[in-house]
DNA sequence: TCATTTTATGAATATATATTCATAAAATGG
DNA sequence: CCATTTTATGAATATATATTCATAAAATGA
């Protein structure tokens, strides 16, 4: 059903151009650090035109975490379904992370520089609930997949594993990130490690 | 050696003051929305006041988040100094953390808001290693003893582990400190949690 | 081609707040 | 008690930049 007239299809992809320039230059700059005027000149048109697209500096960032956020749910969530057994479907949803945050590196300065102007101004201004609360609830749904099957301890909640799931992955991708120069090593490669590391721990197994 | 003059001592005494009075506003507001003048106000002193004991306003943040990172260290050294086996360094080591980060929760929000403020403007102003940098080679020490004595895996390099460790302290501190209602239960009964996931990962023991 | 609507412009505005500095108050010490 | 030094004050300054808006350009369609 494509209802898109030509002005409106229009419209959208001239709110793609600021979108794009916008995540070169917050990623670049930071969220505070960058100016509208910055962006505007990054897409080539002027800075009051901005303000046509988007209502404000605070919802333009938005927007764009938003749309990148969706993406990578969707990524994960249809190359997970793909699948039955919870191991494959955790040892999926790790790749398919990595890869995306390998492919969108500006995105990721941006998504942890801010992330807590995220979690505090985001409930002010949007009335939807977060991509970030879909994607939480995402991964609680694999992490209670895998108790069914029997293959994650039920001694927590899934929600309390869910976090640190959650976090494992991002303080590997982060270290990557501060480590790595410009074109090393591929950060998807982590993802044994990841596993391993969260299922098996640091122990040593005698 | 005590080798202050009363004039010093009154100095550092009224830094201190103005210390604690940017303690309450920086993580009632965080560090853009907290004026120097709020923090005068709250130290009780008039704006210009405050520029007579910091340079300027990144330096009274840095500050404040210098002197408590120092604390915790202090108290995290003390503590596990005395013991030897690496398990109970550890143990006690997470417990300190979370004991300290339950009587700092005002410190933790700043903390937490403007990690990547911290991360990336140090470098510019303070010559000195962060105590950052220390906290973190703390953390590799205690996994390297871990290794050593053999209770912890040396497939992984011992910062790699190091990173994945401070990582999941942090999620479960952080998460705490988002759903736990004021005055809830105690962030230290999540010590035994903490050991258990980080040593025996989440995989279900058959 | 021309009248009307839509879109773009960027200088001007509005606001916010970090920082300074001339002035006043307080402390010192002889 | 006075002269000098130190410390405190807060109004004034400087700067930065998000946002607006009068104006211009472009698109539309008859």
């Amino acid at each position: 059903m494509i209802t898109l007239t030509r002005k409106e299809r229009d419209r959208q992809l001239r709110k793609s151009d600021i979108l794009r320039a916008a995540e070169r230059i917050f990623s670049l700059k930071g969220f505070h650090e960058a100016t509208m005027c910055d962006i505007a000149k990054e897409a080539q048109y002027a800075t009051g035109t901005v303000y046509l697209y988007f209502k404000d500096k605070d919802l333009l960032y938005f927007s764009l975490v938003e749309e990148k956020i969706k993406c990578l749910i969707a990524a994960v969530k249809e190359d997970t379904e793909s699948v039955d057994d919870a191991e494959s479907k955790i040892k999926i949803f790790i790749a398919r992370q990595l890869d995306f945050f390998e492919k969108n590196q500006d995105f990721f300065g941006i998504f942890l520089s801010e992330r807590s102007k995220f979690q505090t101004v985001r409930e002010e201004k949007f009335s939807k609930p977060s991509v970030l609360l879909q994607y939480r609830e995402f991964t609680v749904y694999l992490i209670k997949t895998g108790q069914a099957q029997g293959i994650i301890t039920d001694n927590y909640g899934s929600k309390q594993i869910a976090e640190i799931f959650f976090s494992i992955i991002m303080s590997v991708v982060f270290d990557w990130f501060k480590n790595t120069p410009k074109a090393g090593s591929a950060l998807s490669g982590l993802s044994e490690f990841i596993f391993d590391i969260f299922v098996n721990g640091v122990g040593k197994n005698k």
